[in-house]
Parts: C-alpha cells; sequence; structure tokens
DNA sequence: TTGACCCGGCTAATGGTGTTAGCTATGCTG
DNA sequence: CAGCATAGCTAACACCATTAGCCGGGTCAA
C-alpha cells in the first residue's frame, strides 16, 4: 500500500500545463510504480498526446527529474517534522526515514535508482534531505555508514530480500543501536 | 573499471548452444551493464538471430536468473576464500564483499535489482552466500543490519551518491567497527 | 531405405517504448 | 492587422521483447 499522493511541491514557476503533467505523473508513479510511468500513459492521463509532452519538458528524465525533486523536499519535511516531535536522536531520523520511504516505494525506488544527476538538481534539495542526519550524527563517516545502513534495509525490505521470518523491526534497533552506540 | 570477465560456473546439463548463450550474457554484462543485454544484441554475439534464443531460453528472464545464479556462486566463493585466508572475522567478510561487488558492478546491480524469484533460483546458491555473514556474526538481527550495511555502501558507491571528497573506506570501517562491537 | 519427428535455425510481424519532424490553429503583441 | 511564439496534432523512426509459422537437417524406428 502506497500512502496517500502529496500533491507536489516542486511546481512553482511553472505553466499550470507543466504542473498538471508533474502532478499525474506523481500520481501515476506512487500508485503503479516506475514501469507504469511512460510518456503515453502520461500524455493519457493530462489528456493530451504523448509528443505534445515535450512542449513543456525535453524529455523523459526531465519530468522524472522534478519528481525526484519532490522526493528529497518529502524526505526533508519528514526528518524535519521528527525531529521536531520526537526530539534529535539518530532513533528518530532512522525511524522517520523509514517510515517515509515505505509511504512511497516507487518515488524512493526512483530517487535511488542509478546515479543522481545532482548538477540537474535544484541546489539545496539534496543538502536539505541530507541535514537532519548529520545534526544527529555529526561524525561524517558514521553518518555515511548510517545512510548506507537505512538505504540497505529499506531496498531489502521493498525487493523482499529478507527471509520470511525475518524480524525486520530488530534489525532496524540492532543496527541503529549499534551506529548509536559508536557515536 | 570491470574485473576480468569470469566464465560462467552455472553451465553443467545446458546444452553446448545455451551455454554460449550464457557465457555471452555475462561478457556483454560485466563489460557494458544491464541496459545493454538485449536479446538482438544478445543473438549477435552468438552469432544466431533474436528469435532463435528462445529455442533455449523461455525469455529474456530466464538468461538473466543464470547470470544471478552466476553472481551468488561469484560472491560465495570470494567470501570462502576470504575466510580460509584472513581468517573467520566480519572485517574480512565485509571487505571480500565489497572487493566481490566492486570487482563486478554490473553483476551485483542485476543481482540485487528488484525483488528476487527465489522460487526459480536453483536451491542452496543464495543459502550458501549468505553463509559466511552468518558465521562471523550469528545474531540474526545483527547480521541483517551487517548485510543491510553492505549493501547499501555498495549501491551508494557505484551510483557515486556520496560526496565527491567522501572517505568511503572510512565509512566502511567505521559501520563495520560499530556493527562488530555490538556483538 | 524410408518415413516420422523434433531440433534449431530463419523471416515476418505485433505491440510496446522514447523521441523527432513537420503541420496547424490559437492567441498575444508590436 | 501582421507576425510570431505556443501548444496541440499526426506520422514516423529506431529500438525493445516476444510470437507465429516455415524449413532444413539429423535421428530413430519400422
Amino acid at each position: 500500500m502506497t500512502g496517500p499522493v502529496s500533491s507536489p511541491s516542486v511546481v512553482v514557476g511553472r505553466s499550470a500545463r507543466a504542473a498538471a503533467i508533474v502532478a499525474a505523473a506523481l500520481a501515476i508513479l506512487e500508485s503503479e510504480g516506475r514501469e507504469a510511468l511512460t510518456m503515453r500513459r502520461l500524455a493519457d492521463a493530462v489528456g493530451i498526446r504523448a509528443p505534445s509532452l515535450y512542449k513543456h519538458f525535453p524529455d523523459k528524465a526531465a519530468v522524472e527529474l522534478v519528481l525526484i525533486e519532490h522526493g528529497f523536499t518529502v524526505a526533508a519535511r519528514a526528518f524535519e517534522e521528527a525531529i521536531a516531535r520526537d526530539g534529535a536522536s539518530l532513533e528518530t531520523v532512522m525511524t522517520a526515514y523509514r517510515a517515509v520511504a515505505l509511504a512511497h516505494p516507487h518515488l524512493y525506488r526512483l530517487m535511488t535508482a542509478g546515479p543522481l544527476p545532482r548538477h540537474l538538481l535544484a541546489p539545496g534539495v539534496e543538502a536539505r534531505a541530507a541535514a537532519p542526519l548529520l545534526r544527529v550524527l555529526p561524525q561524517p563517516d558514521l553518518a555515511r555508514a548510517a545512510f548506507a545502513f537505512g538505504h540497505g534495509m529499506i531496498m531489502l525490505e521493498l525487493d523482499a530480500r529478507f527471509p520470511p521470518h525475518a524480524d525486520i523491526d530488530a534489525a532496524w534497533r540492532a543496527g541503529t543501536q549499534a551506529l548509536q552506540a559508536a557515536m
């Protein structure tokens, strides 16, 4: 089950049509996954023909890039709210990380699939999402280890790569506590 | 840089043609990545037409499955040799994990891309690759955390997701030591 | 020896993908 | 009012995995 489709936050400065395209793309992605997000399908959802999409975006990657930026913003907000609510601890951030990734699995996959075209990403978007983890875990090496741990856990959980009987909550706790203790 | 293309180990019981197809598929995958592995390209490499591949494999996923099994075997051997050489420690296994993944990045990506069709996998192949980690880290929850940490580190490194100045070796050490200390 | 059969090639074609070229209508602007 | 950019359209291209159907050659049995 995916969470409710939030309206895209990365729409400012775009034409109404472009914003509608992004909204439709996000809806398709979140409900049916990356494979379902084709240019024809997207055009259908907006009520135009596929080639007309290229009047608003240079290619499919450009649409996906906007979705990725949206994903970073959603994640950043989730981390910030979690810290405000539950305090600035590693456990808070890791719990929020898992929650937001599982609430938007297809978006999370898109965000982390393959190399990230950093030079095309709006500046600050990535840094804002990374900041909360660095705040609760200031040592850079340990922060990267924690990031990798969380990312790996999510991917393995999403891909059902753990054995069926595995206690995923316990694995999260064990890893988080190990990193916590190393601070 | 990918390592040298090892000859596929999962070829027993196949016709010579099928074995040649698997060998060519592995060569294409390891040298050019998953996108380059198309049925036409694969058929070209073997010297036949694409539809003729279907006389030997039901579909493309079946070819990829053999490559995945090969990857598990390669990884398992690497772990076993590392333990025999350097002793059964978590650090040994983690180092071997990273080494084998970086030596075969495209194969590693294929192995870990999306859900694993366990019911189609030859029995024991996955368990053999998982055994060394469970040996050096018997607590299941911590072992899963270590697996996730290693997998996450590899994916982030392969996708150049860490900032350019990041000390990836140090992050591996930090995470490994944290898990080690939690045993 | 001849017939049947199956194996492993082939060509042609289908429906999908992203994308480009080129036409046209609408509406804003000088 | 002329001109031009905008944003739609159809047709088409190259590629993808895959299927249908044909055919030659080898094997094996009668």
